[in-house]
DNA sequence: ACCTGAACACCGTTCAAGT
DNA sequence: ACCTGAACACCGTTCAAGT
């Protein structure tokens, strides 16, 4: 309707791809939730590979931005770091849904190209600002920081996997709080 | 051909619900692989639903067995918790494939329920598996043993979701060494 | 028992054609 | 630009019929 039908189509296939993946997202029920139909979506986005590249994209940098926000509001970077796994937690606030990368690191080898990269970028993101955070936070050398730091992110989004199927979010806390004590991640 | 149809088809399918999961199992791809017709599958699973609950039925009674014989083998609990990495790994090195479970816990909004169940299972034989060796290891008590092996469940199925989707098995290792440093898991 | 061709109802995807 | 009807390819599934 009216406004941006893109936006809207991104926005609800975001959704839609966290709970259902690149497999089960569904072009007829997407364009139902939009008001259009589902042919009209390919005037939007060349292809549902298209589509789902640009949802990845928008994920990653929306995900980004707000890293960047709890880095620039926490000094400390311990403080930053504790922080982290609060995406992951709203996910499953917001209808027990999945960080779209896992879901997408699942379905990898069905994925289109333009989607992997997509998936890549948001891992980078992620691993990339962890390392930031324990570099200056003194928890890590520079050479090991990468590797410390995708421990954490791996951790983290498993823990909401498994959080997820049991749809208890104090599971997920749980786990964390066990990373934390053991000293995986600064808590 | 030969003498079990049944048995080649929980075979094929459980290796093609690891790599595109539940959504992406196919039963016409699945029944050429086995030789057969799509409609002969019927012959041996009523739907869908019930030979994906059978693929994963049979792959936590694999993996209980398989965890059976480290734990046996292993008279010392740290070292069989050592071991316990090994069935993820050699999922990667056998064609990049993901622990079902994971896969299927992605899905798991969209899964019919006998499957669900199956899936239920397989996480509580790898935590319950968890703690009776942290338990006879002395790394927790009873009360916290539960937790701790969740957390170490869901961080190596992580470690492998990043890792596959990077088709580098060295990750896989390194985030295994990073999490055995960090004393989440004993290395 | 075990298998199959053919068909069914359905659904995601695409394209030619409308406005 | 923006949208759609309708065709297309493919899906899980059924069933009468074959061995």
């Amino acid at each position: 309707m009216s406004g941006n039908a893109r936006e809207a189509i991104l926005a609800a296939g975001r959704l839609s791809a966290q709970s259902h993946g690149y497999g089960g997202l569904n072009m007829r029920e997407l364009a139902a939730e939009v008001g259009i139909k589902a042919a009209s979506i390919y005037h939007h986005f060349p292809s549902k590979a298209d589509l789902a590249a640009a949802i990845a994209e928008r994920y990653w940098q929306d995900t980004k931005a707000w890293l960047e926000e709890v880095a620039a509001a926490n000094g400390d970077p311990k403080a930053a770091l504790k922080k982290y796994p609060e995406t992951f937690r709203m996910s499953l606030e917001n209808g027990n849904r999945l960080c779209l990368g896992s879901f997408l690191g699942a379905e990898y080898d069905d994925l289109p190209e333009q989607v992997r990269q997509q998936v890549q970028t948001f891992a980078d993101v992620n691993i990339g600002w962890l390392a930031d955070r324990l570099v200056d936070a003194g928890l890590t050398d520079e050479k090991g920081s990468e590797a410390q730091a995708r421990s954490i992110f791996a951790a983290v989004a498993g823990a909401q996997l498994l959080a997820r199927s049991r749809s208890d979010i104090s599971l997920f806390d749980t786990m964390i709080d066990s990373f934390q004590e053991a000293g995986l991640m600064p808590g």
